[in-house]
DNA sequence: CGCAAAGTTGATCATAGTCAAGTTCTGTGG
DNA sequence: CCACAGAACTTGACTATGATCAACTTTGCG
């Protein structure tokens, strides 16, 4: 797709960032926009290269992390469709992405060049205001996963993981949530080592609060998980 | 002190936040600042409240921390002179701090009230920029903390941390780097529990790496705190 | 001199990571 | 339709790390 194409939104499309913009804004913004599709695994930005395109996923799933010492990934949050990202790219300097962003599952992403969102952004004051609010509460999710990580338990974790899973990523179904993610997955946005994964899976599987299948987790009983992520650590 | 009297910056001031205005603005940014002392351990914002001022230390030192479940504080930075923070309250909507800030010695404080701040943001672009590109290093800064204490073991999150002071707070001596840091603080901020920090910090006096006395630390030897830092655990 | 803050030391223990050696599942090609 | 490769997952044994607690000593200040 090229700039200037007509730019359809997905059905049930909601933005934070396109929701703070007037019509009029919108309307220009989209049409500066360029669509593009992205495939599982692909690499959208990596922490420390040049920052050249912002990012409005249309589609799919996207994840937010850092790299530690050449290898481990620390995981940071879940990119959902319209979650705008690549903020980097519209600092004043020319400036480095801070994390890395690799899409989970297909879809399609919408792009603005550099040229592009620096010319957006001068025009349209609003949008300045609704980048730093966005900005402002990336920052609140990253200091929260640090908080997190470090008074909480991994069985803590992981069930408050699964909550907010399923609310960003879950479909409902008759008999619970139903999550698409692996143990390894779960482990990885966790920070849990898979054993302890499965392990503490398998535990709440037999308490009747999961129930697992390969690639699958189904949540019978979230306010049950909401209550192991609250309190004092689990009881086996 | 009132708003409109001389402010006066302290000899050896510098503030990436004034180093990226033009003389002019720093002239009308410095006139609209209200400078007031600030005593140890006050707290001058606290996370969750609503953001009303904007904050640059002229001198002493802050330190920025969140409150984790009521109790246990998470430290994320030093605050030194020059370090603007309160950037929550520049924002377009009323919102609330992401952190909680409290002095760690006395100095001096400007600030600057919603009014005055919002003022100030709107009349000079440059301030705008300044600023974004400001949040931007911190939030590099909050996600590395966070990188630090996942992949680093204890001993080596002491002795980044004493690196790290000593080129933010330490004084140079003719024996070495003194840094005016109880073990309790170092423990605080390195997030290791006293106990390990008294016992690290003893076996590296031992090898002549530090020396310690009461609320002070001397640094004999950077290079082999940052190669402890650096790479694999500490050997016994 | 006395008292509180700062620091020490040893014993103990819970957590959760690591590793090895499995089993089960599922999609693919013969 | 079945076999099979490989991914996903399991399970148990082991272990390192570092927190916790209690009891103690040292330091510096008024």
């Amino acid at each position: 797709m090229k700039a200037g194409s007509t730019v359809r939104l997905p059905p049930g499309f909601r933005s934070k960032f396109l929701d703070a913009l007037t019509p009029t804004e919108i309307k220009t913004v989209l049409a500066a926009a360029r669509e593009e599709p992205i495939s599982r695994r692909q690499v959208l930005q990596r922490q420390g290269e040049l920052a050249h395109r912002l990012c409005l996923p249309l589609t799919g799933l996207v994840a937010a992390y850092r790299l530690v010492d050449e290898g481990s990934k620390l995981f940071l949050r879940w990119g959902l469709p319209g979650d705008l990202f690549g903020l980097s790219a519209l600092l004043a300097e020319p400036s480095t992405y801070l994390v890395t962003v690799e899409a989970v599952h297909q879809g399609a992403l919408l792009t603005w060049d550099l040229a592009a969102s620096r010319m957006l952004i001068g025009q349209f004051p609003n949008m300045l205001r609704a980048v730093n609010s966005l900005a402002a509460s990336y920052m609140d999710d990253f200091i929260d996963v640090l908080a997190v990580r470090v008074s909480l338990t991994a069985p803590q974790r992981l069930a408050r993981m699964l909550v907010k899973s399923a609310r960003q990523i879950g479909r409902v179904g008759d008999d619970g949530i139903k999550l698409d993610l692996t143990n390894e997955q779960l482990a990885f946005i966790a920070q849990v080592s898979p054993f302890t994964a499965s392990r503490q899976l398998n535990q709440w599987q037999v308490r009747g609060i999961v129930r697992k299948n390969r690639g699958t987790i189904l949540l019978r009983s979230l306010p049950r998980l909401e209550e192991i992520a609250k309190v004092g650590s689990y009881r086996p």
